[in-house]
DNA sequence: TTCTCCATGTAAGTAGTTACATGATTGG
DNA sequence: CCAATCATGTAACTACTTACATGGAGAA
């Protein structure tokens, strides 16, 4: 029989533990402000729901990856956190791990042209051109958030706005895909 | 109290239906078949598990949108569908209607790309090249296929080519802007 | 005869979501 | 005082996955 000691088993840190590490490490504080920046940055290419996000810093604190007190507003609780020393090794590792990356894409757009020849010409092209709408949206939207310069308020940090740069050009260029797919089938 | 007639509250169908219901209309004849189909042709933007297709069968069957017979390989059990009118209708209705269509990227590298401030120059610059490698390695793949010609084994259709061209100019652009990126902080 | 492919199915588990609940603070 | 925002939490559910099970057919 087993102690139940201190260092009993932690389940592994995940991705969204890691995310969430992450995200404090970038100066989000509180769980909601990690939420509010994942938000406003990553969102393109990661998701975490609010609900994920207590118990993963629960499990931070846990493991000492992140320190944690308590900084009521009044009467509404609030916790702070800040990313330790062994945090932050614990990020640093976990980002030079080349464990498998998975490139997970889920679109019914795409899905949906493919199938597009079971449609008739003229709607087809609709289904074409709300593909391409769907795109050039996100990119005026991600331009939006480009010019906003700091991109998660964080100074000194030039990788958030690569990703930023990466989704732009991802969907310039299935927009100009779509040009030229319209271009062709108007023969 | 209701009769459970035959047209019951069946329930509409999601996905993951009208997915198998338009590789049932590209050919594939049975489970296995739309399994190998997804493999080769969507996998790229999305995925099916073998055991979410039968039942989807299933429901298409009684919905009346396809077809299906028995038909053994000696002991060996089988079932092949063929699409009905009503369930030509009901697919391109589907395809038709402008419902969201989102667009859901979940990709660990733009993720640790995006934290990469983290690591030191060097490491950074692997991690860099990790994701661009994988780009190139999913370029060369689709390209592999799209010299496969007839994408779907289907002839006369062509929007699987389209997004076939989309998954390779969306790797592209990916790898484009890590070599701009990697030029950029080598000063 | 052994391996790979064809073909379907069941059972259990995980990861994630939505919806709901609560209430305090801030700004107009 | 009313709305929006800040802040956390709980409970139930859905979608999807992995692992396992079975076995015939065809090829080497």
């Amino acid at each position: 029989m087993r102690p139940a000691d201190k260092s009993a088993p932690q389940p592994p840190l995940g991705a969204p533990g890691y995310v969430v590490l992450g995200m404090v490490r970038l100066g989000a504080r509180s769980g909601y402000e990690i939420k509010q920046m994942v938000e406003l940055s990553i969102r393109f290419f990661w998701t975490i729901s609010q609900v994920q996000i207590y118990p993963s810093l629960e499990q931070l604190e846990a493991a000492g990856f992140v320190n944690g007190r308590s900084e009521p507003q009044g009467k509404r609780p609030k916790r702070v956190f800040e990313i330790t020393p062994k945090g932050e090794k614990a990020l640093r590792q976990w980002l030079g791990h080349p464990d498998p990356m998975p490139f997970e894409l889920r679109d019914l757009g795409l899905v949906k042209l493919f199938f597009g020849d079971a449609l008739d010409h003229s709607e087809a092209v609709e289904l074409l051109d709300a593909v391409k709408k769907r795109s050039e949206d996100r990119v005026s939207m991600l331009r939006a958030i480009e010019s906003a310069a700091d991109v998660a308020g964080t100074e000194g940090n030039v990788y958030p706005l690569l990703t930023l740069r990466m989704g732009i050009r991802f969907h310039q260029a299935m927009i100009d895909v779509c040009r030229e797919f319209e271009q062709e089938i108007l023969e």
